[in-house]
DNA sequence: ATATCGATTATCT
DNA sequence: GATAATCGATATG
């Protein structure tokens, strides 16, 4: 029970509001950016993983053709149609899991897929995950740079967190913030989608080194301060 | 720095 | 049977 002498960041993270993701998928994406994702220790021994949100995407819907939730309902999507704040896993390209929120209103589809993250606690653990040797900081992104790789890092699963609710502390893998200020960001194309990639919908924390996607994505779009 | 390709599976046509 | 919101390895400039 009692949290010892915790890390800073710790005792200052506190759980979004359910509120905070029942808006647009724009909104939320761009605010999501600088807040933290949370996965609690499995057990008393476990490690709390704690990473900074630098990269993001929004989904829009059934209006979207690049969102899963374009062609309407299905047994897969059902989450995106559901009450905001909730973990939407899927499995790609046979390899990879990828985490998003959902967004809107209940019975309204829209997300936001998470990128990219930067580590803040729990990296010798993340680096386990994912079968990386750690070297020296140029090895950092190699845990948490795209979203397949955080992903891993986070140990995220569809049976183990799809459907969750990223709002509370008890689910384990939560979404929260503390007193870090965003300083500047730009919005861009999003990446790796073959419908609607102009859409400007991608959204990154400027300058950071933990933004995937190589230079091509990382110009061109809105700064702002 | 950019390009190509294989891995491997849930989902939909 | 085709495709996909990816990654890592490999090849080449």
């Amino acid at each position: 029970m009692p949290q010892s002498k915790t890390l800073p960041s710790d005792r200052a993270i506190q759980p979004l509001d359910r509120s905070f993701f029942a808006r647009n998928p724009r909104r939320v994406a761009r605010e999501l950016l600088g807040k933290v994702l949370v996965r609690n220790p499995a057990d008393s021994k476990g490690t709390r993983l704690i990473a900074r949100i630098v990269e993001v995407e929004a989904y829009l819907g059934e209006k979207d053709p690049a969102a899963h939730a374009f062609a309407g309902r299905t047994l897969r999507n059902a989450v995106l149609f559901g009450p905001p704040g909730h973990a939407y896993v899927y499995f790609i390209y046979g390899n990879h899991y990828c985490l998003n929120v959902s967004c809107e209103i209940e019975g309204k589809a829209g997300s936001v897929l998470f990128r990219a993250l930067e580590p803040m606690a729990g990296i010798e653990q993340m680096a386990l995950a994912r079968g990386v040797e750690l070297h020296g900081p140029k090895d950092l992104p190699k845990l948490t740079s795209g979203p397949g790789r955080m992903a891993q890092a986070f140990g995220i699963t569809r049976g183990r967190d799809n459907e969750g609710d990223l709002t509370s502390q008890a689910n384990g893998l939560w979404i929260g913030q503390d007193s870090y200020r965003t300083r500047g960001i730009a919005v861009t194309r999003r990446i790796g989608i073959t419908h609607a990639a102009e859409m400007p919908l991608r959204y990154i924390l400027l300058g950071n080194a933990f933004v995937s996607g190589g230079a091509k994505y990382n110009r061109s779009g809105t700064a702002t301060s």
